[in-house]
DNA sequence: ACACTTTTTCGAAGGTGTGAAATAAGTATC
DNA sequence: GATACTTATTTCACACCTTCGAAAAAGTGT
């Protein structure tokens, strides 16, 4: 009973919310549109899109003709109202991209990590260099950038304070927000990186549209981002959504994590090869770094039957675990994404369909459909650059007094 | 975009429905303390309390003394401002008990079913029926009715109509929302017995005041509840949460069904009794039904190390499965429930515990309790019956122009 | 009897969306 | 080129809603 939604402000609120939210995800919408599609008045869309046009958070873009009647204007969100800028901390470098509203990037800086067990401190600095330095390049005010969401690996606890948690390199409890805050004033938004990934996959790749979906990452780890009513599923502290660490052989094989049987320790890229290398009676598996092991394994199919055994077990393992979610789940929609992922379902996608229809209960199966990402396996970033996004839509563009800034609001009217 | 969510009306309707709620769930409450608890200033509160006061959903419930100051008065829902039916659905039999308002029990109603896979008409009739029976034991005009929920074994789909399907018992597609519409007028509320179950256990169950917990049903099936942020998780055609046809071991035990390795295949009643009859090389297991041989096994354990080793992969299987639910949807909180269930948790909770905890994420699991269910296994027609209040308290007591009845409206304005 | 405290009600004020009417801005037709 | 028609957009009266502060109500303690 904390939420605050009681006031007759509040419904104003949530009503541009809505009218924002689908003008920046709709794309350009005359207004009839918008109210077809939200269910408000005309007056009241007129009423409220005429606020958002003054405070310069949406603009005219051009008009459509009509059948004999008077044109109707097209809307859309400025572009070049403010800037987001997404974090990618990977475990072995930490990219920073800067976006306009539209998602156009305006700058990208790379910068290596030390180690593939980085200390935290190692991860801030970078974040916090990084991020000046996009923004000078990309030659923003830095008053105009709405905030900057970062995607991080393992679990992030979105506590009073968020705070990262990854065994697997050695993170405990590491209270990321409070040591960026020493270093910048923008609001920041701290997300895991799948859950980043995952609503960018909504917005902009194969879940346009859809409202229960789960997004799947398979890469070195193994991962997934529940999203229900167009919303990621959190849990009670946000640590929903490690199917990888799931148990599908029960007592199978050791896991990274400490466990056994789980599904990441099948069809993770390390899985995989090691499984190939196993039934390569522990020849090595030729290729150098994993993806290009994973490769020559893919390519070997058709001449080699090891091979070609192996990635059949590997497709009936991700259909059961697919299937697994989709029983759990009920999603309309599963998109198999990250590196291993899109190599496996560029050549097996139909198999994988029909694995995942062996284990899942026939009527949940025959409602989903299974697809490739389509931002590919690098748009982490891009994932969380959406997150500042996703708090304007969500305040309806209205600056909360939120976790920074009074100097945004200033800085906005003075500049229209 | 569907929802309707604009005028100052639906304010209006979501702040009775908050005040009901709360005075609902959380027992007799003075109008200070619904104030804090909701962030409703005084006099909404007054206002908002004057009407239900006045349509007789409300009363006073006499009045806590002051330290020198005016007495607040106490307020609570009137029990008998209606009220409402529950309906178990099993497979061998229905059941139907009428409740008022503060549920406690006024009629009980049971129907053997003829065989073990009925048919719908067979359900249908004894449905009808034993509502009309209930409702006349009970002596309680029907216009007082709320509502009727009804907790079907099988996946219940939500659609423009509501079907059921349960390929084991041979039910595809029935419909049986229009096959009961055409026998009543009374509202109706049809769903999974399991996720009826679950709204039971958390509102008077082991789950009071948690937002996020997982109610899990071990009998003869295996299922599950899911609740986040205090409501039913339903996935998009709501038949999330078959977690029985999980896979858990790939590659192993059929399942009856279809597939193989599902965790209702080793820890269902069939699948234990199943396990221990082999491990017995086939010596029938004593006992003569499911419940009385599940019964043996556990007495067993001290004296047969084959029971003791039965109970032992038992727990482990357990544990690994409910450790995918916790990585998954990362609850606070885990009911075990079912009949089976109970039996197995009267005696090895703590063991089920443990088995969890090696299997599942370190952080999630250390967040979460598993408990055992406060209901018992047979409270599926009670946990139906909180169906039509949920409706009540999400319209916030207004009659809503819903599935039918303008005759309710008429009947409760004369009543008063 | 009086002062004090707390609950509850009351009325004015400030906001909101709606629906109808008015206005704007085109196309089709003659 | 003027007129009729059509559709988009704005305007405005209206009915509602919550909040806030003040006043009334209803007790306790001295």
């Amino acid at each position: 009973m904390e939420r605050k939604w009681t006031t007759v402000r509040d419904l104003r609120r949530t009503n541009r919310s809505t009218v924002l939210s689908r003008l920046y995800l709709a794309g350009p919408l005359s207004r009839p549109e918008i109210s077809r599609d939200t269910g408000l008045s005309a007056g009241t869309v007129s009423n409220v899109t005429a606020e958002l046009i003054e405070e310069g958070l949406v603009v005219e873009a051009g008009q459509v003709d009509s059948h004999g009647g008077r044109p109707r204007a097209l809307l859309r969100v400025d572009p070049d109202y403010g800037y987001v800028v997404g974090v990618d901390v990977g475990e072995t470098r930490v990219r920073v991209e800067l976006f306009d509203l539209a998602m156009t990037r305006r700058a990208l800086v790379d910068r290596q990590l030390p180690s593939a067990r980085p200390r935290p401190e190692a991860v801030v600095s970078r974040i916090l260099t990084g991020l000046t330095e996009a923004i000078s390049r990309a030659g923003v005010p830095e008053e105009r950038i709405l905030g900057v969401g970062i995607g991080v690996f393992g679990l992030v606890e979105q506590g009073p304070e968020v705070t990262v948690h990854a065994p697997t390199v050695g993170w405990q409890e590491v209270r990321l927000e409070s040591s960026l805050r020493a270093g910048t004033r923008l609001p920041l938004f701290i997300d895991n990186g799948a859950k980043a990934l995952g609503q960018a996959e909504m917005w902009y790749g194969a879940g346009r549209g859809r409202q229960h979906a789960v997004i799947v990452l398979v890469g070195s780890g193994v991962g997934a981002a529940v999203i229900t009513h167009g919303q990621s599923y959190r849990g009670f502290t946000s640590s929903a959504g490690e199917w990888g660490h799931t148990t599908i052989v029960y007592g199978g094989r050791p896991c990274r994590c400490g466990s056994s049987g789980c599904l990441e320790a099948y069809v993770g890229a390390e899985g995989i090869i090691d499984r190939y290398r196993q039934a390569r009676a522990g020849r090595p598996v030729p290729g150098g770094d994993e993806e290009s092991q994973i490769a020559a394994l893919v390519r070997a199919r058709h001449s080699s039957t090891v091979a070609a055994r192996i990635l059949e077990e590997t497709t009936g393992f991700l259909g059961a675990g697919l299937a697994n979610l989709i029983n759990l789940f009920n999603p309309e929609l599963i998109v198999l994404g990250g590196w291993t992922g899109l190599v496996l379902g560029a050549e097996l996608l139909p198999e994988i369909r029909v694995a995942a229809g062996r284990h899942a209960l026939e009527l949940p199966y025959r409602q989903v459909s299974i697809e490739l990402s389509q931002l590919g396996a690098d748009a982490v970033a891009f994932g969380a650059a959406t997150l500042p996004v996703q708090d304007l839509l969500l305040r309806g563009g209205e600056t909360g007094a939120a976790r920074t800034a009074g100097s945004v609001r200033a800085a906005r009217s003075s500049h229209r």
